[in-house]
RNA sequence: GGAGAGGUAGCGAAGUUGGCCGUAACGCGCUCGACUCGAAAUCGAGUUGCGGGUUAAUAGCCCGCACGUGGGUUCGAAUCCCACCCUCUCCGCCA
């Protein structure tokens, strides 16, 4: 969400935004929207200043034991009048929030400009792909191979874009969760956390899902609750309302949660396999950041996403979301793609952004500086590191072998029970 | 789900026969100052947020709103009425 107070001071830092985004919501509309509202509010105000005083007055005479059925008389009137006006400032207030709370947030300078994922750059790649010398197999063959990936069944279960896992393909996907959850805590200094992974209408609206993209979640019949689709969002609520510490800044928090995710819009795309699921897990970092450097965090916090992919050996190149690719709240974005053997392609398994204080204003996340006496909106971040069912994917078809058998990559045998290769049966 | 108690500043807490009580008593904490070589103790002062107007100003001043949330009654609501949310105690049910 933008401060208001940008919008009308210097609207056409707004405008270029949205041009860069490409976006067609019209900044004109707010200026006459919140013209309307500041105008109904000063009669509305006035007129309560009015009846305040006159109030006063009335307690006055009472307490000196007067008569003051007169002037209480000629009050009526005005709290018809005061209500009214409220009730229409109310009704124009709501629409200048409806606009704030649809704009995106405004692409650093840094971010390139840019129609479509077509228009992202490459930043770097690292590890080189396997060559094979026999024809590869995708990770739906190998899971069936292995028996460990039945969509049959998750289908009966529930139905399309779920799956069910089995034996040691179960155990590899909970040791990728295991893993992910030691490298970030031990070594990148996140703290651990298991939030509810239903969440209320608030909380989806202060890191952005809401209102704008509310088909793309689950929402429970007869409640106010939300199936999360990325502990993003309890994570970085998890400070809403609050007045942080400037000391305490920055500070991480990492969570292993399912995601649910509707995939409105996407019938007919990766419809076959686990990459594209209704109910996935995702080990997912959050980063609270003082905003004069919340940038250098955004580049570790991508560093600890990388370093997971780095551990399992895993090939893969980053790009830099261009301005027309980016996410509803993010100011910049890296995506981490994966190589996968069998599509022949880097596939994404990690988006790290910095939503600068677009999140946190819309939730209220503040830190009182040591210096000055204002409150500030921190910064908050948010990356995969990274989505687990997405890593099954990569290490099953970079690790097959010929006989359908899958190495168990080194840095997870600790987490298999010392198991170094899983046997097709 | 049933019964009861409660939700007021960073924390504790006062205020319920409706009216200078919300820039919110009192206490704690915090900030600044005095005292001191320095500190503690003590003394003094300060310490909510959002919105609107004025303004060069995110300075000052004026106004409005906020006592869990949303409604209602009233000239006027922390206070009365209704609905909902949350916390605590007990009971019931339950992984």
């Amino acid at each position: 969400m933008f401060d208001l107070k940008i919008v009308q001071s210097d609207p056409d830092f707004v405008r270029q935004a949205l041009a860069r985004r490409n976006s067609p919501i019209d900044v004109d509309e707010f200026l006459r929207l919140d013209g309307k509202r500041r105008e109904l509010l000063l009669e509305v105000e006035t007129l309560k200043s009015e009846r305040n005083k006159a109030s006063g007055q009335v307690a006055a005479i009472k307490r000196q034991g007067g008569d003051a059925s007169e002037l209480i008389g000629s009050l009526s009137g005005l709290s018809e009048r005061i209500k009214e006006l409220d009730a229409e400032a109310g009704a124009v207030a709501a629409k200048v929030d409806e606009w704030l709370m649809a704009v995106p947030n405004a692409p650093d300078a840094s971010v390139p400009y840019g129609k479509g994922e077509e228009d992202n750059p490459e930043l770097h790649r690292r590890g080189e792909p396997r060559v094979f010398d026999f024809p590869v197999k995708d990770h739906v063959d190998l899971g069936a191979g292995l028996a460990g990936l039945d969509f049959e069944r998750a289908a009966r279960l529930t139905g399309a874009r779920f799956v069910v896992e089995f034996g040691a393909v179960a155990r590899l996907e909970r040791a990728l969760a295991q893993f992910m959850l030691d490298v970030q805590t031990r070594e990148h200094g996140y703290t651990e956390v298991s939030p509810p992974v239903l969440v209320n209408t608030a909380t989806m609206t202060g890191t952005g899902q809401l209102p704008k993209f509310a088909e793309d979640s689950f929402k429970l019949e007869n409640s106010d609750y939300w199936l999360i689709p990325t502990a993003e969002v309890p994570l970085t609520n998890m400070h809403a309302g609050e007045v942080l510490e400037e000391s305490a800044l920055p500070f991480g928090y990492c969570a292993h949660t399912p995601c649910f995710r509707s995939e409105a819009g996407s019938y007919g795309k990766d419809t076959r396999g686990i990459i594209r699921q209704h109910q996935f897990y995702k080990v997912e970092l959050v980063r609270f950041a003082h905003p004069d450097s919340s940038f250098d965090d955004l580049e570790l916090l991508r560093g600890h996403a990388e370093a997971i992919l780095q551990k399992l050996e895993l090939p893969y190149r980053v790009i830099t979301l261009c301005t027309g690719d980016m996410g509803f709240s993010s100011a910049k974005t890296y995506d981490l793609e994966v190589w996968l053997p069998a599509q022949d392609t880097y596939r994404e398994i990690s988006s790290c952004s910095n939503c600068t204080d677009f999140q946190a204003r819309r939730a209220n996340i503040r830190f009182k500086p040591a210096q000055g006496k204002k409150t500030r909106f921190v910064h908050t971040l948010n990356g995969s590191g990274l989505a687990v069912g997405r890593t099954l994917v990569a290490v099953l078809e970079n690790y097959q072998q010929k006989d359908g058998s899958v190495v168990v990559p080194a840095a997870l045998q600790p987490y298999m029970g010392g198991l170094e290769v899983i046997e097709p049966r």
